[in-house]
DNA sequence: CCTAGAATTCAACGCTTGTTGACTTAAGAA
DNA sequence: TTCTTAAGTCAACAAGCGTTGAATTCTAGG
């Protein structure tokens, strides 16, 4: 029964690893099962389908420690969304957020997600709506650009500068007055 | 001959509206044909394949006017990317760089034509690389946030509103000093 | 060693995808 | 009207998808 734990988690990392980056509808089943080294049919026997393979994913990603001031919501996102991936997986909470926020199938569990993170860390941390939908929209902006559309000139260089530019872009969005 | 062209003509906006929404590999030709009410079949009879009816679609996407000012790439690039859709099909370029720039199949031609935009009209604009993309990553952020995060607080409920949020984002981008 | 039950493999299913080639219909010129 | 060619229809294909159930291998307990 070891290695029965061992092989789901097998499954779960690689599901993470290949999802999250390339998309839900993108990746198969029988993918994740070759990267895993495992066979296609565990997926049903392990998380009943697709779907709850995904949905295992999801578990926890979206938790963050709790912020006060509006320098500790900096870092925090920061933190979760651009420099440090979950695992050696190297793929991170925005990646699956752009990825599969839009997909037909599991985007409402995704929007779930990240709405709730906007409700809680995001509002109480500036404490009204518009201004943290704007913070949000800054950091994904730089995010995007940087890994979805591999823009030149966002990332690649210096990655000191990239933080900075990068908070440049966030406390700017958090000093908007309507 | 002139039926043939309406036929199309009619696949084509159909493509266009379908693939450029909802990603590449998130739409079958059965679909676009449908939507088109046309067979299948006269996909590959007036565009090869599925690549090239996509391909078509990408012609002229990117055409900008060009700017001298930076009120003018302002104003430009909110024309092209948010307020008016190519045409009724009410899908932007914003929409088709988001949901098919990292496509494994296509997602190379997208980001050639947005590089090319990034280029020319932005950097001339500008004069330093860092900060157009800066730019750049400040009105991709605000769209990803608003279509395709469907995030709370952007851009629903007042339009006036919004585009106050995205002028005071997009100027805050240009006026880096690196 | 033997056996019960967990863990894994294998083959098959119904379905959808992009693509192709043969067939039928429509239209304009002689 | 007849004939040629363009335009559109139809059925089928190979491949890949998620999913299932039976068969097989492995492993620990008596």
């Amino acid at each position: 029964m070891n290695k029965a734990l061992n092989t789901r988690e097998k499954l779960l990392t690689h599901a993470r690893a290949l999802i999250w980056r390339h998309g839900y509808s993108n990746v198969s089943l029988r993918q994740i099962a070759a990267a895993a080294g495992v066979d296609v049919a565990l997926v049903s026997r392990y998380y009943g389908n697709k779907r709850g393979l995904f949905e295992a994913t999801l578990e926890g990603a979206f938790d963050t420690p709790p912020v006060e001031t509006a320098e500790e919501l900096v870092e925090m996102v920061v933190q979760l969304f651009v420099s440090h991936p979950r695992d050696a997986t190297d793929v991170s909470v925005l990646h699956l957020m752009l990825m599969n926020a839009q997909d037909e199938e599991v985007g409402n569990l995704v929007r779930e997600q990240q709405q709730a993170l906007l409700q809680t860390a995001v509002e109480h941390a500036t404490g009204d709506q518009t201004r943290a939908a704007l913070f949000m929209a800054a950091i994904l902006g730089m995010s995007v650009a940087e890994k979805s559309l591999h823009l030149k000139g966002i990332a690649p260089y210096d990655t000191v500068e990239y933080e900075k530019q990068l908070r440049h872009m966030l406390t700017s969005a958090l000093a908007y007055q309507p």
